[in-house]
DNA sequence: GCCAACGTTGGC
DNA sequence: GCCAACGTTGGC
């Protein structure tokens, strides 16, 4: 199993958002770096759940439930191909007790080679594991 | 609110 | 194909 880890503004699409709705589809990727990490989830894969400009901390853990499909809201090519873009459904799997911010990831050995810290714009990126684990820990999860 | 990082667009 | 201009993201 793969860890990944994706950002949302909680003023657009939070936690809460995600609960209430119960699967999300991860529609709007609009960079191939993202992609590219889309199309390589695989149901059951682990997702940490980041909120990114308000509250910057890792919120809760959901899991893919259906793999990477072309994304509905892409436009249509005027060329007639099929659009590049994709999306995959992710389902909530549970809110962190302590949710773990950017300061404390900043601040932690083992994650200072985080993509979220390295590349902030990244949307969608893949966790190692030995990372996924101490973000559970650092978040208290049991 | 500012601005650094960085991806995209379009003129040449 | 290069690169300046521009737009967006997201931390501070």
């Amino acid at each position: 199993m793969a860890y990944w880890l994706v950002k949302s503004e909680p003023d657009a699409y939070s936690w809460n958002d995600f609960v209430s709705a119960g699967t999300a589809v991860w529609d709007g990727v609009r960079n191939y770096q993202a992609r590219n990490n889309l199309m390589a989830m695989k149901t059951g894969d682990a997702v940490l759940f980041y909120h990114s400009v308000e509250g910057k901390e890792v919120v809760g853990l959901a899991a893919v439930s259906r793999e990477a499909y072309p994304d509905p809201s892409a436009p249509v090519p005027p060329d007639g191909k099929p659009t590049p873009w994709v999306v995959v459904e992710l389902t909530p799997q549970l809110l962190f007790p302590k949710s773990v911010t950017l300061k404390q990831l900043k601040d932690d050995p083992i994650l200072q080679n985080m993509a979220l810290i390295r590349q902030s714009r990244l949307s969608v990126m893949p966790v190692r594991a030995e990372e996924f684990d101490r973000i559970l820990a650092l978040g208290e999860v049991s």
